[in-house]
DNA sequence: ATAATTTGGTTTATAATATAAACTTATTTA
DNA sequence: TAAATAAGTTTATATTATAAACCAAATTAT
């Protein structure tokens, strides 16, 4: 049978940073918006999710003078990525 | 960099269907909705966009005196899915 | 025989989503 | 100091997913 599939992981872009964070220690939003090529608001409302879900943190700083968002994966958000993966796969396999 | 995924495909139950249909010649209405869990309505809607996309064929035709809607995959939903599913290891790998 | 229920769907309405466009605030460059 | 750029956020819109309501024919119960 078809497990469900997490609805705050399977989004293009949500997936895409959360397969992002899940190489680095943390990656700030300039970068994030450059590695998916997704719009700044479209990013910054997809961000906010995962960081509602709990699956990311986001920190709020500045780089020099400029203003820098820096993201990165919890616990709970390696844990959904990897379950979402593994449903994932009772789709595309077989 | 990420690809982009295929929105037809990109839909859990559109997704279940083509899945379900990768494995066999074809499939009825109701057995889809058994093995998917759909509602009727949830299902109907999807079969028409997956036919509309030219990634199944429907034919309705009837089965003793019942009506009987018959699904199956075409090279067009196979090749997509193949794709998809090349298009997801590049987020969930790595 | 006919009323109620079930089967096999479709259509319509609604809620959620994704996305882009418009906007804001501060900074740097001309 | 005016214009342009950076780094986002907020708001509006279009699309989606989904369920609820509906329909017609067949079956079962009375």
């Amino acid at each position: 049978m078809f497990p469900k599939l997490d609805p705050i992981l399977h989004s293009e872009l949500r997936l895409a940073v959360v397969s992002l964070l899940a190489g680095v220690e943390s990656a700030d939003f300039t970068y994030i918006k450059k590695q998916t090529g997704a719009t700044a608001g479209n990013l910054s409302v997809q961000i906010d999710k995962l960081s509602s879900a709990g699956y990311i943190t986001v920190e709020k700083g500045f780089k020099g003078k400029m203003p820098c968002t820096t993201c990165s994966l919890t616990p709970e958000g390696l844990e959904a990525f990897r379950k979402y993966v593994d449903a994932l796969k009772e789709y595309i396999s077989n």
